[in-house]
DNA sequence: AGGCAGGCTTTTA
DNA sequence: TAAAAGCCTGCC
């Protein structure tokens, strides 16, 4: 057990609700636990008021929790760059959803995560992600001796029968799921390689993916792939686009971190 | 070329 | 019953 002191925004409760990420798992104490890869963390926060401790070690902190938690990022900065008078919505929105963080989350798991997030609400694609791991993750035992599953790799997805995949009730997903981790197992796609695109050539070549399309694709470059000014619009941040800013958004202003402040915004609408 | 209608599974409110 | 962090196909 180790104790880390962020003073950056920071808040638990709300990055697990944001809705870029589906398997943090409330736990005793008003904790979390993240599975991250072949990691496992569970946090609290401390009595102090910007401290966490955190089960594992300064090394694994170091190596995975860091990075994942994006920790390298001054978001307070970020938030602040919005000024009251010029837009009054987002300031609010920042203010109010303040300690979101864009989680640096496994490439894969993300693609397959908004692939199923399609169509439906949160309650719903978090029971169809846990089935998924549980039918095709590898079993593991978190710093409490409980049970958790690890995100299923392609060739686990790729492998599993119809009856499975069924019990896990992807609806017409199904086939995309199926067809993307294929293609991943027989080499047709290749997320690093993607990654490693220009700019301007992710995009289009993630909406190339059997069941992507530019919702998904911004999500994954968003969430998946970390380019922060990535912009997924849904149909909450269409109603905001609409209702706030006449469909006249000033995205220019706001780059590269566009979406940065799409989650505050989605965040803030949606618990409005 | 780009836009639109209809269909799609299941869960949730 | 409608809506839910949409996409595919077919048609124009």
């Amino acid at each position: 057990m180790i104790t880390v002191k962020i003073t950056d925004d920071f808040d638990l409760k709300k990055i697990a609700d944001s809705g870029q990420c589906f398997r943090w798992q409330p736990i005793e104490n008003d904790g979390y636990r993240v599975i991250h890869g072949d990691h496992c963390l569970c946090i609290w926060k401390a009595e102090d008021d910007c401290s966490y401790e955190l089960d594992c070690t300064d090394d694994e902190y170091n190596d995975v929790w860091s990075p994942y938690l994006d920790m390298d990022e001054d978001y307070q900065s970020i938030r602040t760059k919005i000024d009251i008078n010029s837009d009054p919505f987002l300031y609010e929105a920042c203010e109010h959803e303040c300690g979101i963080r864009i989680l640096r989350q496994d490439p894969w798991e993300a693609l397959i995560s908004f692939i199923i997030s399609q169509n439906r609400n949160i309650p719903a694609i978090k029971a169809s992600i846990e089935k998924l791991c549980e039918r095709a993750g590898e079993k593991r035992y978190d710093g409490r001796g409980e049970v958790y599953y690890t995100f299923p790799k392609p060739e686990a997805i790729a492998a599993m029968s119809d009856e499975s995949l069924d019990e896990c009730k992807l609806g017409y997903r199904d086939k995309y799921i199926r067809r993307t981790a294929e293609a991943v197992v027989n080499g047709k796609l290749d997320l690093k390689a993607i990654a490693a695109l220009p700019d301007d050539e992710i995009l289009p070549s993630l909406m190339s993916i059997y069941g992507v399309g530019r919702k998904v694709a911004s999500c994954m470059l968003l969430f998946g792939l970390h380019h922060l000014d990535a912009f997924p619009v849904d149909v909450w941040i269409k109603r905001v686009l609409e209702t706030e800013y006449s469909n006249d958004y000033p995205f220019d202003n706001y780059s590269p971190y566009n979406g940065v402040y799409q989650q505050y915004m989605f965040a803030y609408y949606r618990n409005k």
